[in-house]
DNA sequence: AAAACGGGGCT
DNA sequence: AGCCCAGTTTT
């Protein structure tokens, strides 16, 4: 039989694909290396299609020792589609807490409402229909149908692209969303179609286990003698992957305001965008600092002069002081400043404790709330917010 | 095509 | 400090 060619419509890469006999031979090691080795997961207990679906979306950008613990609390809470299209959003934002993009379990629900009004309550079984779900692209969707619906359909992540690249030393940069086409089409022809989902699952098996993005252990890869960088010994050199840009760099001045009751004053962010709709304490941006006095929350180093007090609150503008109620008599020093990485912003966040006097005992402003800290549980708060406590009980309470 | 969107672990 | 991870949606 003659070798097959697979021309991906890149300008350097030519891939020679392998004969069908090499096609078969590779799928045979490859599943038996599964097959023993595979790891005993929640969601691979069986093929609900519910139960893969939420762990797919779980691992999205996470890794699976993180999301174990949560899947098995939200299937206890949330067993079928059913239960998950009529739960409250603060409860699932507060079952999600710590697990980051939270858009993540929004679009969850939306897409259980969308299968409970459109496909009678049952996960569709073709690959179209799965396509049209909220927070299900083209990764999720191969994963379901190959995993639930035994389909054979792609999912490349970056495990399938860095062992991929590898197997056919292909240099394109997985960074750039086009790439993921060439990726598909080589997996398409290799993907084995009588076990697809056992395939996929034994691609991120492998990206996790031995073919690793910066020192893979080749030795002991079950396909090592079908990959070309291994040959080669190129391995490291792939996958080709460009840099991301650096994280922006935000300030803020973080309150805590504490009344007589003991209760602080937290903020419930908006609907839409970074961290919406979780709790914080009261983040004052650069913006509404008054700038031309000489100072500028957050660019404030650890060499704080004693007179801070007065000066930060003299460059606080008045619609800051309006909206929070802040007088200058209740704000101390800054006791602590906290550095909050996302994956494209940095947030420094210099934190100040201040304490109000009955007379000032009015209501909080709009989308505050003054809750105690024996009810904080409650409510969602993200990182920052949870390093700003943590800084402030090591500060006050020790 | 690029940016927005979290958080934690590893080197 | 930088890179990585079982990505999708919006701009």
């Amino acid at each position: 039989m003659t070798e097959e060619k697979l021309r991906v419509d890149t300008q350097k890469t030519e891939i020679t694909m392998w004969s069908e006999k090499k096609i078969t031979d590779f799928r045979s090691h490859f599943l038996s290396w599964y097959d023993l080795e595979k790891r005993t997961l929640p969601w691979r207990e069986n093929n609900d299609p519910y139960r893969i679906w939420v762990s797919e979306i779980m691992l999205q950008q996470t890794r699976v020792d993180t999301v174990i613990p949560y899947y098995l609390n939200f299937m206890k809470l949330f067993p079928t589609t059913a239960d998950l299209a009529a739960a409250e959003e603060d409860t699932l934002l507060k079952v999600w807490e710590g697990l980051g993009y939270y858009s993540r379990v929004r679009n969850l629900q939306k897409a259980a409402i969308q299968i409970m009004n459109e496909f009678s309550g049952e996960m569709p079984t073709n690959p179209e229909d799965i396509a049209t779900l909220k927070g299900i692209g083209p990764y999720t969707t191969g994963a379901i149908s190959s995993m639930a619906f035994q389909l054979p359909v792609p999912a490349v992540d970056g495990n399938v692209m860095r062992v991929v690249s590898r197997l056919f030393e292909i240099s394109e940069d997985i960074a750039k969303p086009a790439s993921r086409k060439t990726f598909e089409a080589i997996m398409n022809q290799i993907i084995d179609p009588y076990k697809p989902g056992d395939f996929n699952q034994a691609m991120m098996d492998l990206g996790s286990s031995t073919c690793t993005p910066t020192t893979p252990t080749c030795n002991l890869c079950p396909i090592n003698e079908f990959c070309q960088a291994f040959e080669a010994g190129t391995m490291t050199q792939y996958p080709v992957k460009s840099k991301k840009k650096k994280a922006k760099p935000v300030y803020y001045a973080g309150l805590l305001i504490q009344n007589e009751r003991g209760e602080f004053l937290i903020e419930k962010r908006p609907a839409e965008g970074l961290l919406a709709n979780m709790w914080t304490f009261p983040l004052l941006p650069e913006e509404l600092l008054t700038v031309g006095t000489g100072l500028k929350i957050g660019k404030l180093n650890d060499k704080l002069p004693e007179t801070i007090e007065t000066q930060v609150l003299n460059n606080l503008s008045v619609e800051s002081r309006q909206r929070y109620q802040i007088e200058p008599i209740w704000l101390k020093k800054p006791f602590g400043e906290v550095v909050h990485l996302f994956s494209h912003l940095k947030w420094f966040i210099t934190s100040y404790y201040g304490k109000m006097s009955s007379e000032m005992l009015t209501e909080a402003p709009e989308n505050c709330l003054w809750v105690h800290p024996s009810d904080f549980e409650n409510y969602t708060f993200p990182g920052p917010q949870q390093k700003m406590w943590k800084s402030y009980l090591t500060k006050f309470e020790k």
